[in-house]
DNA sequence: TATGAATGAGTGTTCATTCAT
DNA sequence: AATGAATGAACACTCATTCAT
């Protein structure tokens, strides 16, 4: 690790601002929180935010960015070994959903914070969303190659589909105030995904 | 003027005012926007805005909830007289579409901006959104007591589920710059869902 | 007049708050006086200022553009019908401290303050402080013609020689607390002059 | 490390962070750089310019003490032996000009840049540049002691006006593009003021 | 001495909203 | 109803200065 690293990492104060403003920003959105907030909750000065931050969009990027990341390393832990397809994608919806459960302030701020932010739909590319859409697109496409699942689809546009079901879901569980069992929605959305995948083939 | 004719100019203005809007939010996001540039885009004065609309957030509300009117209302016409629930449904899915590709600047203010306003995810409570996803349920509950659906999956979770990729395929669409064949995509998403939801009861 | 302009004049909100600039940047110089405090001293609200100006330093500029018309129309004026250079040259002097004297305030925003907008010295390119010494130098270059001053030195050399005495020593009046007879100052400066011009070319 | 090579070291931080400071306040302006500009430019660390000096506003006023020691160094050196006061006048012109060609960044940042603390203008009685003040008026006066100069005018203003004349060409040649040969202007400065000088007393 | 991370007061500018006309 | 000049609260960001190491 690098001496720059090793400081930002050992201080704390980056994850300190990084845990606060995700927690700020769910709870007043991104443009209604205020970097006086975010230095609040996570007690250090102003100033000292700018220090770690190019600027608040930064912050929100930053946010962004690691989050993805830890998305995918999960993603690619859980899904280690599995061989089978269909496996595969019943474990990304599941690992999808207790990910959100799991981190709730997190995938607030993804889904609603994130699309605000003019960068973020227009200027900045999103490559991270990009490399986990592409994490499910690689399911997909293995499980047509394999003859699992049907052809006619276009893996570009079931990716969009799944991914699209399960923040919707997921956003709607987080922000529901009487939290059931999240877990029997993700057989039920496996399911019914699964069996759409699979039994087109046979039209 | 006569009442009737002061009546339609006032109307006119309230519709100029939420077409510019629209299109202003749309191109540079809610927060972003300024209520001048409402203004200068409707070719109104500023404090005219104030004479209907209580303030910027009723503005961002108002397009919301006229624009789910009209959704609900255009669906109600294409589907009447239409019994068979698989077919009530793919109307549903490529009626969504279609409506997002007509009226993009519309589509883009419904999922990017209208989650920003704090006021929207947290303090309003979206009646008329909550609406056209009951008209989603009413469709699936339908199929279900016909026996076409399988009863395994909650008509809740199901409705989400659907909305959830309707909106995100219509967002991804409406930002791409290359404008394929929306039309297509609703075909393959139809034969998903209608595919996913009658094989599953076979199980 | 036109109607804008009419406004502007009209309201006298422009005046004021040139003039509260004016005052307060004499006062406690440019970068130390805030907006806050130009608006409170114009008694107009901060949001006012930028109504009328496009930022603080064009609040600067505008002072220094009208005060240097000003100058140029009382120099125009003071001068109208006088042919004999010398006496012009002479009454140009005297005018200059006169109108220090006058405007103190004023002298001192655009001896001090003036220079140390970087957009001064730097970007802007003062074609009013031009106007100005061209005024001077058109005087020198007359009376060179003439055969009354020597044509030795460099009229472009002896404009800034005169103004930065004048300025300097308008300056050095205005700060010290001992108001002396700044007319008595004129004299002796412009027969320096004066005769350091004429004499030369007898040598 | 020996003591005095200690003190070396100090006097030799010392003297770099005054030369980065001229440097960087001659580009930037006073106002707008910042301590962290300077210490990069002079390769220490921030908190190493507040072993040297009290605060901002402190590296600008010894920037200005020694620039002026020098001046006054330079000037008694140039002048010593030199008893004719026409001369001594002459000489003085000469080297303020030269100094300033010399030392164009120092040169700017006196003239600018001194100006707008206003602790300099209003609160620092600025004894160095009375002191070098003091020296032309010295000239001036034992010129009119001799009999030499003509004794009508005030020595307290004519000092005023010879400097103000200085330093407005030297300024004005400093920050022009265009360098011509400063030396010219030299002796037409001089020509003009001792003639200027001279006859007024033969009047 | 020397460092540079941390601080937090301070400021230019924006913009939603009001209200006299 | 319509206007748009005026308001002033709010906020992102900067930077001189401090201090623990």
């Amino acid at each position: 690790m690098s001496e720059s690293a090793q400081k930002k990492e050992e201080s704390g104060k980056y994850n300190r601002i990084i845990a606060a403003a995700t927690k700020t920003f769910a709870e007043k959105g991104f443009f209604k929180s205020t970097v006086s907030d975010v230095a609040r909750a996570a007690e250090v000065a102003e100033g000292t935010i700018y220090l770690y931050f190019k600027n608040k969009d930064d912050l929100l990027i930053s946010i962004f960015e690691s989050s993805m990341d830890m998305f995918i390393r999960e993603m690619d832990q859980a899904l280690e070994g599995i061989t089978d397809v269909k496996e595969r994608l019943r474990r990304l919806i599941t690992l999808h959903l207790s990910l959100v459960e799991a981190h709730r302030e997190l995938a607030q701020v993804l889904h609603i914070e994130l699309r605000q932010s003019s960068m973020f739909m227009r200027e900045y590319t999103g490559d991270k969303l990009k490399q986990y859409l592409k994490f499910i697109q690689d399911i997909i496409e293995a499980g047509q190659a394999e003859g699992v699942f049907n052809s006619n689809a276009d893996p570009y546009v079931l990716r969009r589909t799944i991914f699209g079901a399960l923040d919707e879901v997921g956003l709607k569980w987080v922000l529901s105030k009487r939290k059931g069992p999240l877990e029997q929605f993700s057989k039920q959305i496996a399911d019914l995904f699964l069996n759409g995948l699979t039994q087109l083939k046979e039209k």
